[in-house]
RNA sequence: UCCGCCUUAGCUCAAUGGUAGAGCAUUCGACUGUUAAUCGACAGGUUGCUGGUUCGAGUCCAGCAGGCGGAGCCA
């Protein structure tokens, strides 16, 4: 019976069929261990000299790793095995027989950049086969929670006429006879699903042209944008909240073996249960001056470098790196930072009735180095003051036409908010780059594999 | 765009300005319970490129190239 590593357990004590490739071996003149790799799971195939045909021992001591190979064997309960099971093998066929497998087993990171040219085949290692199957759940978990919640799945377009936020760096693309930009995000168009469908979730690759060369950063990147009709702030801090916990929460519960791979410390992930700390951008200036003293008094001079930096862009502009950093190290749990002040936000961001100076957005600082996971907002609904923003903001108004409209026909308070998908995996996984939280990464300096 | 660091064997790294080294991987050998197996042996090099200083440069200097981390910007 020809079976996959993930249901060996179901097979105890019978004869079966893996199909697979070698991951490694070791052995003895009389007793040899293959690393068996199915793409489903690990397993130990046990073949002893005098259990199998002589020609048949010969090859399995002979092949060198990631040989594509059929294995048959009994499969045995085994304490030693960290999946409790291993194969007693009785026969190895080869499919095709490898000698020059360019990657070692003893894969930490040290040269990212090595290892990426290798991408196509890196994916076969432990650790990144990890990383992308939790990023798997992600992506379903995230599909899931809104399907269930009845949001209508709605695809933006990858190529559009211009900006959605007119600082950003776009990659221009020839379109016929003109030009057309790659989407830098699909929530002008999401408003316009929100306004027919009420609760909508735009979901798919984004494209950025900043020269960003961090651990955080890649050109193009999967960005979920919930957006709904009749959602105010709050909401949308509610929304986001519910969301992040619901996809964290199916992460450690279905990808505790990924996570035991890659070695987790999961326990502030665990922490994801209590609510999030909401803190208003005024107020969270204090805390900052207050940890920067407490950084700089502390002995740890990791602390002291980082108080330098924190608030380093003054008193009234978007928070940096280090903020975030301090932030993540101060309340050990996902912040919501809200009512930042209009200059350093987008120009569709509504304004703070209370206090002009401030628009009604928040961002979501996850902690632990990853950053900013989550920006959104409750978008500016009065014609009036929207086609103020266009002005003040210099974005072209032939281009953002069809989105001022959605001010002119039944225009309602309505809210929304992005999440990268790959800094989202990033936290959860604990890997050290974005990089490794997609398949086929690109960057300023990486378009291959 | 700016700042800092790196580039030596397939990989990770050593080497006061004075003969180019180790671990792992590969190859060969030993081993019936290994889990990144272990042990033994062989082999592996135009020290990123170009120039300069020096009796002598992997090492010092300049330029270039590639890479990494960070700032800014963002998710």
């Amino acid at each position: 019976m020809s079976v996959t590593v993930r249901t060996l357990k179901q097979h105890l004590d019978t004869e079966v069929e893996l199909k697979g490739w070698l991951y490694n071996r070791r052995g003895s003149g009389k007793l040899l261990f293959l690393q068996f790799r199915d793409g489903t799971g690990i397993v130990q195939v046990v073949m002893g000299k005098a259990d199998v045909p002589e020609a048949v021992f010969e090859t399995a001591k002979r092949i060198g790793n990631e040989s594509s190979i059929i294995i048959k064997g009994r499969v045995k309960k085994d304490d030693r095995s960290p999946i409790g099971v291993e194969i007693q093998g009785s026969d190895l066929q080869v499919i095709q027989e490898v000698h020059d497998y360019p990657i070692q087993i003893t894969e930490d990171v040290p040269n990212i950049d090595k290892l990426l040219d290798q991408r196509h085949l890196w994916i076969r290692s432990r650790t990144p086969h990890a990383i992308l199957r939790v990023r798997s759940e992600v992506v379903q978990a995230i599909r899931e929670f809104y399907y269930n919640k009845g949001f209508v799945l709605f695809d933006a377009p990858m190529f559009t006429p211009a900006s959605c936020e007119g600082t950003s760096t776009l990659f221009e693309v020839p379109y016929f006879d003109g030009t057309a930009y790659l989407s830098q995000s699909g929530q002008l168009y999401g408003e316009a699903g929100a306004l027919a469908f009420r609760d909508v979730v735009v979901f798919g690759p984004t494209f950025r042209a900043e020269k960003s060369k961090t651990r955080r950063h890649l050109t193009e990147f999967w960005m979920v944008e919930p957006e709904c009709a009749f959602l105010e702030l709050d909401g949308v801090m509610d929304l986001a909240e519910e969301q992040i916990r619901y996809v964290v929460s199916r992460a450690l519960d279905r990808c505790k073996e990924e996570l035991k791979v890659l070695e987790r410390d999961t326990s502030i992930l665990e922490q994801i249960t209590k609510p999030f700390p909401r803190v208003a951008y005024s107020e969270m200036q204090g805390v900052l001056q207050k940890l920067k003293a407490e950084f700089a008094a502390s002995g740890d001079p990791e602390k002291q470098k980082l108080a330098g930096d924190i608030l380093k862009g003054g008193l009234n502009d978007d928070l940096g790196a280090a903020d975030e950093t301090a932030i993540g190290l101060h309340y050990k749990q996902c912040v919501m930072v809200h009512r930042y002040p209009r200059h350093v936000k987008a120009f569709y961001m509504k304004k703070d009735p209370v206090d002009e100076t401030k628009a009604l957005c928040v961002d979501v600082i996850a902690p632990e180095g990853v950053g900013e996971i989550v920006g959104g907002s409750q978008r500016e609904d009065s014609l009036d003051e929207l086609q103020r923003q266009i002005e003040h903001h210099k974005v072209d108004p032939a281009s953002v036409s069809w989105f001022v409209d959605l001010r002119k026909y039944g225009s309602v308070p309505h809210g929304g908010f992005g999440m990268g998908v790959e800094r989202c995996v990033q936290w959860i996984t604990g890997c050290q780059h974005v990089r490794e939280a997609i398949p086929f990464p690109r960057t300023i300096y990486r378009l291959n594999p």
